[in-house]
DNA sequence: AACACAAGTCAACGATTGATGACATAGGTC
DNA sequence: GACCTATGTCATCAATCGTTGACTTGTGTT
């Protein structure tokens, strides 16, 4: 009774060899065999440790410890370790709504996810997953694909202006540099400081690239005469 | 001959078991037994790896290889693994300069250090050593002490102003994800782009955190009033 | 109740890993 | 040239890794 995982609906929380739990078990109709719930349970656990741990960093029997289940069942249902990596990383539509949503919604937009809960389940951040992962080209090469299409080229068509392309890469670098400050190295100020404060200056920053100043060749830069400024309430 | 290592200078070029070659062999005079060379290069080849791929990523035997050396040489000089790892992890006293620059020309100095190369020898990124290597839970604490100390307090304590430990912080955050972005992610504009442009866009963002807008209860944010605005030239 | 197939387990493989201690050799000193 | 010590090598261990194929067990159907 002990040991048999299926015995009772709580052995989810079994399993979590190394240090921490991993809290995402996701829908698994307990007590029930059901490949599908199996198939995303492991994707979830995979997620969550290749995100805090990366990919060498992750062991398969890992993940499937934390489903509580053998790990002969990822190569049934992936194929391999590599392939159920491919699976769960990359960046995963994070970003899509921001591309449905008026220009002048993007500095809101910005705020929100990254003053938000670090993650729901306290998941890693998903390009640490990737970034934790080299050399996994692969992946790499995806999640810049990801980030140039969204930034790049989408939302960049939508922002208009000089260097749009420029600009919506630097905000990308913007949004990334303070979320991975206040998820990982988690310094004293922006862990305890209201969240109304770290959103003016973020919004400050966010502004800036949003309402270019006008080009300059003699260093000279003054803000707000050319590109159409937004976001002003 | 041919397998020999300390008959020819370029014993060093050999090893590299992995994908890449490792570049930085640092100072270890060739053909002539020497510990503190042999210790140095190891370091060298050590920071090189665990910063391309992670702790986990990285075999002591893929170190030592770099070096041309046996593997048990690591142990003879740094005990174990992660005793190496440690020693070699951590920002390095990169931000130190920042610290005797006048407040005027912090932001030259940053767009120095950010637009420069990479770093010398195709170096990974130093904060990418320790973000790729999680769960060293020790290496991500040295780190977030160091940016505490040189951004969070004695960076802020020469800013002042409102919130400058917050503002310490988040000039910190724009320079990590600006770094990161350029050497890791690399987009096409970011990599396309001249360096004046980018400077000019990186340096808008930097005034902003520099030269902070005052305290604003309901939310309408002027710029310019308080605070010592600095480098307008 | 018997059957059949899907879902999960088990034991084992070859390779690689961190680590250790016994051994070999270079190079300066007398 | 003999010798000694620092320096580097070698063989090897136990543990863990990704992966595989044969096996067991649950569950819905007839």
């Amino acid at each position: 009774m002990a040991e048999g995982p299926w015995t009772t609906e709580v052995r989810y929380v079994t399993g979590a060899h190394k240090s921490e739990a991993p809290k995402a078990e996701a829908c698994r109709p307990a007590h029930k065999r059901s490949a599908s719930g199996t198939r995303t349970a492991l994707r979830a656990a995979a997620a969550f440790r290749f995100g805090k741990y990366g990919y060498e960093g992750t062991s398969v029997r890992d993940i499937a410890g934390d489903v509580g289940v053998d790990a002969a069942l990822v190569y049934r249902y992936f194929g391999s370790k590599e392939a159920l990596f491919n699976d769960v990383s990359g960046t995963g539509k994070i970003f899509e709504p921001l591309l449905n949503e008026p220009v002048e919604a993007i500095p809101d937009w910005f705020c929100a996810l990254l003053m938000g809960p670090p993650r729901e389940g306290d998941f890693p951040h998903p390009v640490l997953s990737v970034l934790r992962s080299s050399g996994r080209d692969e992946a790499v090469a995806r999640l810049r694909a990801d980030f140039t299409e969204v930034f790049s080229q989408r939302l960049a068509a939508r922002l208009g202006g000089p260097d749009a392309d420029l600009r919506a890469e630097l905000l990308a670098a913007w949004m990334l540099g303070t979320s991975l400050m206040r998820s990982e190295i988690r310094p004293p100020a922006l862990a305890s400081a209201p969240d109304a404060t770290v959103e003016r200056y973020l919004r400050a920053g966010i502004d800036v690239l949003l309402c270019p100043a006008p080009e300059d060749t003699d260093g000279t830069a003054r803000a707000g005469d050319e590109g159409h400024c937004i976001g002003d309430n």
